[in-house]
DNA sequence: CATCGGAATGTTATACTATTACGCCCTTGC
DNA sequence: GCAAGGGCGTAATAGTATAACATTCCGATG
């Protein structure tokens, strides 16, 4: 399952798309007095060069060809802090982890999962947030850094279908 | 991490639940011709009599009670069989599986889990549903058999922070 | 200065989840 | 009979994640 990063058409500034999720990630950090480490910037970093979501042991590959070698734990903890902090998702359909644009609070992540290529859209819906805000309140659930993943059937997948 | 079945108060006909699921599973599998052979029926009951999501390997731990003992594919490859037949859902934030009541084109299973208790609630809303479908395709995805998982925290887990 | 304590990371081993690859048996249709 | 395919058994292994313990660093405190 190799990562088509060259899939989508769009081009756009990666570098700078990175370095102002970073800065943007050090800002809140200091705000909120916890420490963005060397490792878990790194990590930060890597989640982001890639614009699609990345699994633990590719981060892991990475840091490893620049480094010494460091094992699963320690990235696992990079991305725990990352995503306590809101800078980080992790989806669960592709046991892979993706940076957030809003790490502030009310945001909700959404994201559309091919069932069958994997191939995965991040989504901006108000409304849905606010429909599924007012559904999982009416539960019992709170909302505040939630996240969604809706798995579905892409075009390219479903033409011989 | 145990299943806590005795969490929800409802009591009900769990007995009738499998019965209704198994007998309905079998008019759908004879009306599409495929087979529903005795391990999948088991596979199926199994999932059906814990109301929440099951694990493969505890499914396995189940079956192998039983009979001789089997292997993990063999697991796999009834609960792949179910999946297809829009039988059982796996719900990614668990690495579980759980029966689906509509087996049936066109609906969608919506699950909101506790991001940190990973209590779950099925949803069953029409209008989630339809704001889903819209979105969803005007991206450039058909919805059918799809799965949304929502992740929030539920009120108990939400009380001290 | 000494040292205590906590946070962060390193290290080793292991648990948990899922799949690949191969072989057997049985049924169906020729 | 026997070829073909579906379903299952079995062994090995891949991929994902965590537990448990050691180490290092740094600031606070006496």
């Amino acid at each position: 399952m190799s990562k088509a990063s060259g899939r989508s058409g769009r081009r756009h500034d990666h570098d700078g798309c990175v370095r102002r999720a970073v800065s943007a990630a050090e800002e809140l950090c200091t705000r909120r007095q916890v420490s963005l480490t060397p490792l878990r910037k790194r990590v930060l970093e890597i989640v982001w060069r890639g614009h699609e979501p990345i699994g633990a042991y590719e981060i892991l590959a990475e840091i490893g060809k620049a480094r010494e070698k460091v094992g699963p734990p320690t990235v696992y903890r990079a991305l725990e802090f990352l995503q306590n902090a809101g800078l980080v998702h992790r989806v669960d359909a592709l046991n892979a982890f993706v940076g957030c644009d809003h790490p502030d609070e009310g945001h909700a992540a959404q994201f559309l999962i091919c069932s069958k290529c994997r191939r995965v859209t991040e989504i901006e819906d108000a409304g849905l947030t606010r429909a599924l805000r007012e559904r999982a309140s009416a539960l019992g659930f709170r909302f505040e850094r939630g996240a969604v993943e809706i798995k579905a059937l892409c075009d390219d997948c479903a033409v011989g279908v």
